[in-house]
DNA sequence: ATTGTAGTTTATAATGATTCTAAAAAAGTG
DNA sequence: CACTTTTTTAGAATCATTATAAACTACAAT
């Protein structure tokens, strides 16, 4: 299994939920968004083994602590989270409830001129809303 | 009452919960964030009346509707509401979990490059998220 | 392999922000 | 005032997420 290094470097024991999860999530070219419950859901049609919603939320978010996710901050009544941990950004289809990946080349560079003191910059994300 | 014929104009009824809203989130120079929580710890304060919680809600999504109110796109466990409702964006310091606000001229202008048919961009806000 | 231990999974309960409900109160109209 | 519509309200319901604590598992040391 690929997945196994990769969990052991990270401190993470390399579970069976954790492989399985990792199938979903990291086995494709494509990065995607999902919800915990879109990846409920793809659990349960994938096998004939199911784990349970905590183990989901728990991996999820060992995951995003990893770095091997990232959350996107938008305000829906489900947390998204992206596969793509690159500096990207987002268009949000606010009628189709979907994520689009912007490129960093689809935004200009974005340069903040304001300075806090004693803090730094984490990440910088433009989240760029939709409508018909 | 100043805010009387605002409320009239947009169709709402200038009831005493929603005069003393506006008197809290209006009636100053300054524009600033907060939480429903946040909002109704101000409201207990400065008067002796209470507000139900069902009509603090209420009366932000009613304000939110009308524009004079705009949330900001962040994944906190609370709904961040901005009283500033221009085109602006912000800081989010992850340890204080505060908002600050940046200016359009604090960030260089952004371009969307990328086009999605039969969709209009209906905003663009850039969060930068803060550590220390 | 056997044991011991820390890490993980699991079903289930708890949490908490938000929304819903339906009855009472207030606002607007004439 | 009489009538209609909107709004407020307390409390219940919802539901995504987190906490709990017991069972299970990975894995290293014996
Ligand atoms: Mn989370
Ligand atoms: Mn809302
Ligand atoms: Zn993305
Ligand atoms: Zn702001």
């Amino acid at each position: 299994m690929k997945y196994i290094e990769k969990l052991r470097n990270s401190g993470l024991r390399p579970t069976k939920q954790r492989l399985q999860i990792c199938e979903i999530l990291f086995n494709t070219d494509k990065t995607f968004h999902f919800t915990i419950n879109e990846l409920e859901q793809k659990i349960k049609k994938q096998a004939n083994n199911k784990i349970s919603l905590a183990t989901v939320y728990n991996t999820v978010h060992a995951f995003e602590k990893k770095g091997y996710l990232k959350q996107i901050p938008i305000n829906s009544s489900e947390t998204y989270f992206d596969t793509n941990v690159t500096d990207h950004h987002h268009f949000y289809d606010l009628k189709e409830e979907k994520l689009i990946d912007l490129d960093n080349s689809d935004v200009g560079p974005i340069n903040i001129l304001k300075k806090i003191n004693g803090k730094k910059i984490k990440s910088v994300e433009v989240l760029v809303k939709l409508e018909d």
